[in-house]
DNA sequence: TATAGATGCAACTATTCGGTTGCGCAAAAC
DNA sequence: GTTTTGCGCAACCGAATAGTTGCATCTATA
């Protein structure tokens, strides 16, 4: 059972369920309530994305609340800061390839 | 047949294609030899990058480069910016949190 | 021109995945 | 104490996926 972030972010209603929870805390019911599909399929969401630590559960009697783990979606934003390097970079080239321009034009 | 970006990166042996053509352009041979998988799987992937437009191909006599479409890259960088407005403020609320604390210790 | 190399495409298989259905358990309501 | 509600877990099913094998195509090269 391969269980890592991106993983768990391929799948758009688990993208949407993180976007639902990712201000205020939600019950399995609540969020699926949303959705055209079933509690249980909710409820399997959030299982995969309590694996791998993306959500967060409180229990309050009988009911569950879900919230984001915000602080777990910062590992995308650091595999990310990579590629952002790079872009960055090449956006600095074509910054000096118009600079490069300007000054011929003179 | 569903070909988002989100799915792209889901799969490891992609997220490390993607690190490989990053800098500078390959061959589907030239990738297969840093895994230990056949020439067709790679292949396969580089379908998948392909379609989601997160890979470009240039054609050289019989052979076919494969770069990184840096741009492609951004889609991700936008989603991810609606959590990091939500990480950033609790980070500031901490930040206010430290300050008072710090001013009340005076 | 014949041969070897680089590649894409199609067919097949084992595994995984998303969803549904049914069940059991614990807490709340009556 | 009985019933209702909220929930997780397991079994099952159809669809999608990753990987392999085999083949066709195009381009170099001898």
């Amino acid at each position: 059972m391969r269980r890592d972030i991106f993983q768990a972010i391929a799948d758009p209603t688990r993208r949407a369920i993180i976007a639902l929870i990712a201000l205020q805390a939600m019950t399995p019911n609540g969020i699926a309530e949303n959705f055209n599909t079933t509690r249980q399929s909710i409820s399997k969401h959030l299982r995969i994305l309590t694996e791998c630590e993306l959500v967060k559960q409180e229990h309050l009697g009988r009911e569950i609340y879900y919230s984001l783990e915000i602080d777990k979606m910062k590992e995308i934003d650091k595999w990310l800061d990579q590629y952002r390097k790079i872009w960055q970079t090449r956006f600095n080239q074509l910054d000096n390839v118009l600079s490069n321009l300007k000054k011929n034009k003179k």
